[in-house]
DNA sequence: GTTCTAAATGAATGTCGTTCATTTACTAGA
DNA sequence: TCTAGTAAATGAACGACATTCATTTAGAAC
């Protein structure tokens, strides 16, 4: 925030270059936080806790965070990390999509909390999300793609993959009709075949999904 | 909700068919709380809230209710009624998947904070949606999918509407690279191109992406 | 009219995130 | 070496919340 011109956010810095007394900084906060996080889950992550698990005052939190939603932030940036971009160098487009995809989910069904966090939250504070972005689109444009057909599709993908991640999340009974029985066969009769295959229903659901998109999304880019 | 032998949560009840004294029963709150959040948002739905605009106080509340989460179910079930499932009895299955997900992202793009809760909840605390994928499984059925496949493929585009739904509260700007502009060519280009068409990328996204979604489940219908 | 009970009350609790005046301790300049 | 200056930590306090509970209120049933 000083004299760098890419970090954004509040970093503490002086004239010299060496560190100074205090014990934190944001690396020291996000990482804590990830921990947190990793080892009890979202609802365990307060100000509090995170300032326990530094040894610190929850109020010197504030000293290098806005808020707990920076937070968040910073820990979506490090989970972001885990999502394997580099796909799109060696495989077609279609493949790559694909492998892209299922990191993608997989990493962020662990994290649910963040999804209506990211959906909404601009990308230009993430530089790390950026260049994720950049090797996706670059990856369309080297499959020959036209440029303002691009967004719509990566978007589109990314819909389904935090909308599949949330679903990972759901409880395995959570189409059990209940006392409702019986009076939806149709549901009932599909519910009973998908179980009878032994697959868990969301995994199902995501890899069948995701073939139909990435499908369907190479025919229309050779349709229109 | 009265007789109903479907019922499952508190409902207050006496032997009498007639009801008490009491202001409140549970149609009363959820429409209350339906309100409030049409008017102002999630955030001004809190039990002070709702209980003033009931004229009633805050504790008064819990006599039928569990939790503010059932309150949230409440909403989301009435919120669910403005689906059209009825496309399905008239349109090819096609077209009825389109019809369907349009109405459904449209709705709860206004009601965000309900899909986190959506989509980890047990549908058996929601007969009215349960009568939706009733006919959504009949739609499936009688285009002739195999039974196995149509809960995937349910549960494939619910992913893609509710992560649609949530893309389209995100700010139209989400994707300015702000500083880091320069370092992306690809995605920069991609972001122009889209920008030039004057379309909303949130809703070209979510159109271009059911468009292959659906005929991808389509395709695969027939391959499989 | 007595009893039973659903329902409303209001005070209180505990958990949060967050603020702020104050102190602490390191660093730079005189 | 003394003297600011300042980043950073402290701890008490605040304001929202959701939720609980002992108590009161007022119909209904017998």
């Amino acid at each position: 925030m000083k004299q760098e011109p890419a970090s954004s956010t509040a970093a503490p810095r002086r004239r010299a270059g060496r560190p100074r007394s205090g014990v934190l900084d944001r690396e020291l906060i996000a990482r804590a936080a990830l921990k947190l996080v990793v080892e009890g889950g979202y609802s365990t992550l307060t100000m509090s806790a995170l300032a326990k698990s530094l040894s610190v005052s929850p109020s010197a939190l504030y000293n290098h965070v806005e808020s707990k939603q920076e937070i968040m932030q910073w820990i979506q940036e490090i989970v972001m990390d885990g999502v394997d971009s580099t796909v799109f160098e060696t495989l077609s487009l279609d493949e790559a999509l694909t492998a892209w995809a299922v990191t993608y989910r997989d990493i962020f069904a662990g994290h649910a909390p963040l999804i209506p966090l990211i959906a909404v939250l601009p990308v230009s504070g993430s530089p790390r999300t950026l260049e994720m972005y950049e090797k996706v689109a670059a990856g369309f444009t080297r499959a020959g793609w036209r440029q303002e057909d691009i967004i719509p599709a990566i978007v589109a993908l990314e819909s389904f993959i935090f909308g599949s991640a949330l679903d990972a999340t759901a409880p395995l009974d959570i189409f059990d009709p209940g006392e409702n029985a019986g009076s939806i066969p149709n549901f009932e009769g599909a519910l009973e075949a998908q179980r009878a295959t032994g697959r868990n229903s969301a995994d199902a659901a995501f890899h069948a999904g995701l073939r139909a998109i990435v499908n369907g999304l190479m025919a229309t880019s050779r349709t229109t």
